[in-house]
DNA sequence: TAGATTGTTAATCGATTAACAATC
DNA sequence: TAGATTGTTAATCGATTAACAATC
């Protein structure tokens, strides 16, 4: 449990921070002023203060913030300092799309395996990762450890798998179904990214700008 | 333009309420009150009417909402009673995920192309839809109605390529590249689905409950 | 020291919730 | 008609922005 409440609506902004203070540093930047930053990522000046410091100080009065520092303590914030192995439930289009998509590792995410029901995956891999039956499931999380699973199956199996998941002690669920997951379990964390609603948000915008 | 802004925090959950009513509708329920579906949607009721009562009375006094008509209507406002055509541009396996993905076509989401650089895909479908070279894309727009163009390529070329889609006269990007695209153009939405600050956020949350 | 810029408090704005009159 | 439930106004809550004293 934490000790103060940080608000998701923060939160939600840090990986974006992490992602400008990152490019700063790849272009040599050594300093930077809230009110600079205010500038590129076009947010106020006084919001980027605000979100820090419900971390804590990371600057220095009259010269800024330093880049490589804030962007490392971003980075802690995160979780990005620790490694997380993910397994990738449903070795479809999706599921091999994420397996693929290396930049993860970077930020110390790593899928471990991916499971499925078809046997015709039986022994497939991806990007060296192997492709096991669901049935191994179990044995496969009492041995190692799985820090996330990521569904990536049809909605009409999602919410038992999550509920078979947390039972097996799995405790954060990054879920591409498009269900609510209905855990009640304070323990576990569950984030949602549902392709569909991004999209209906995107067609709402677009019908409303032709009027 | 719009007459009266609704505020994204509505639109955000528009697509939630229309996947609810459309379980409850294939459930044959007929008739809902803004109070069951909060209990089921686990938002307050006071939330709903509000949310709707942006667009309409779509609700009856002492009867409550009928779920065919609202399903319907929270469709239209979605504007998924149109045929929205989408290329994408990166045909690697993200691409060809979301080409894969059946079901956007039941909201009327219709993949109709994928561009690609990569000679080695040049004559390659996927689900029978044909992966072209980037150097034909301009030909394509000109002869064909595109509404969105999905990116799905590496962030390095992202920003450039939406750019030159303004200009040929695209006006909605489903943007997945891990930038933020610098396009100064009102007439242009573009939605962000960013998968790695997803994963940081759920990342944040793991940590944070471990404490 | 003077100038710059943070950290933080106070003011504003917007979104959510509560309450209730209108009405089916 | 009586009961139920909406549509909508008013109250509350939380998040954003502005302001400025603290301080490097």
């Amino acid at each position: 449990m934490a000790q103060k409440e940080i608000s998701q609506a923060v939160i939600r902004r840090m990986p974006r921070y992490y992602r400008y203070l990152g490019e700063l540093l790849d272009a040599g930047v050594e300093r930077i002023s809230s009110n600079d930053l205010s500038n590129q990522m076009q947010v106020t000046a006084s919001q980027i203060r605000q979100d820090l410091n419900n971390f804590g100080g990371f600057g220095q009065q009259g010269y800024g913030y330093n880049v490589k520092y804030l962007y490392e303590e971003i980075g802690k914030i995160l979780g990005l300092d620790q490694v997380h192995n993910i397994i990738v439930i449903g070795a479809g289009n999706l599921g091999q799309a994420l397996t693929n998509y290396v930049k993860f590792e970077r930020f110390g995410f790593k899928i471990i395996a991916l499971f499925d029901v078809n046997p015709a995956l039986e022994g497939v891999s991806v990007r060296g990762i192997k492709v096991h039956m669901l049935d191994e499931l179990d044995d496969f999380c009492a041995n190692n450890k799985v820090d996330i699973a990521a569904l990536t199956m049809p909605k009409a199996k999602a919410d038992i798998t999550a509920k078979h998941l947390v039972s097996i002690g799995i405790h954060a669920i990054w879920n591409f179904a498009h269900v609510d997951l209905d855990i009640d379990n304070e323990d576990v964390v569950v984030e949602n990214v549902h392709l569909s609603d991004s999209l209906m948000q995107l067609s709402y915008n677009i019908e409303k700008n032709k009027k």
